[in-house]
DNA sequence: TTCGGTGCAAACTCTTTGCACGACG
DNA sequence: CGTCGTGCAAAGAGTTTGCACCGAA
């Protein structure tokens, strides 16, 4: 028996914000790291991605950050969404639509997903058997991994019992 | 201990029809049920795509097909692919480049896949303990799956020993 | 003051679509 | 023969980029 845990990060709307000042913060050193400068749209866009626990696209960045006091341009976005990708806080994944999301990452937990192709909904999960059974894989081919991404998909238990 | 089997379609030449026919059969099928037809286009875009194990790209499988004596457009082959992957031979992937990856299915043998994210190389595997746990974990959360799609990014034995 | 950053709009890439002609059933 | 399918070229969607001005360090 696997224990797996949901990792669903389901309906907030307080201030997580001694949750995201580690994740801006290590993004400021990234930057430093790398000569590059700590721009007000910068830390809009960090301050907006960390602010929710969620899954979200480019597109829908856009639009939530134009409820910010800084304007960010649709560039601006994309070019600091790659920034995020390069120091490892944000993956870009992929749940078969044409826009790419995009996920905040918190080093420790690491999750997957279980996607409904029914009613769209995404259900995260962390499960250690599994994550040990892929280290062991990679280890039989000499495979040194980075990270995975497992996405299941299938219809959730509620769109189940709709099809008959 | 895991029994990990590499399933990766290595340097084949051969003529493999007896492999291919029944997945054209499946689509004949499927066009008949439905009311559409088989042209010479669709013959071609399914014999180009069983004629080699690998996955491709769309862009490349129009050049691949430029070699036919049929003439397909690249229109045509979005169209095809569309009608494939409703019929479940062709499966849409994403290795995080921009473009889509396809590869054919079979359906008693699915895989997963190591991408190497230095050199590009893609080593498919199929390890049973794997699907288990992945249908254990479905059981858990009342989740009905269809397919899934396991991606581990890293670094090959080769490149890994470039690193240093 | 000095580079790097930003916004804008145009460019790009991949994919989809409208239309008139062509061919499978 | 009647549709459905095709090719073409143009349109879309999402993302990237060149350039001139702006601002963090």
């Amino acid at each position: 028996m696997s224990e797996t845990k949901p990792t669903q990060a389901s309906g907030e709307s307080g201030s997580p914000d001694s949750e995201s000042m580690p994740r801006e913060e290590q993004f400021v050193d990234f930057l430093a790291r790398q000569g590059l400068k700590l721009t007000r749209q910068r830390r809009a866009v960090v301050n907006e991605i960390f602010s929710d626990a969620g899954h979200f696209e480019a597109e829908e960045l856009v639009e939530r950050l134009k409820g910010h006091r800084t304007r960010v341009s649709r560039a601006t976005v994309y070019r600091t969404l790659e920034l995020l990708r390069e120091c490892r806080l944000v993956e870009k994944l992929d749940f078969g639509t044409q826009r790419s999301y995009y996920e905040h990452v918190s080093p420790s937990e690491h999750h997957d997903h279980l996607i409904c192709i029914r009613c769209g909904n995404v259900i995260e999960f962390h499960n250690e058997a599994l994550e040990t059974l892929q280290k062991e894989i990679c280890g039989n081919f000499g495979f040194q991994e980075s990270y995975h991404s497992l996405r299941i998909f299938g219809h959730c238990s509620k769109c189940a019992q709709t099809i008959h």
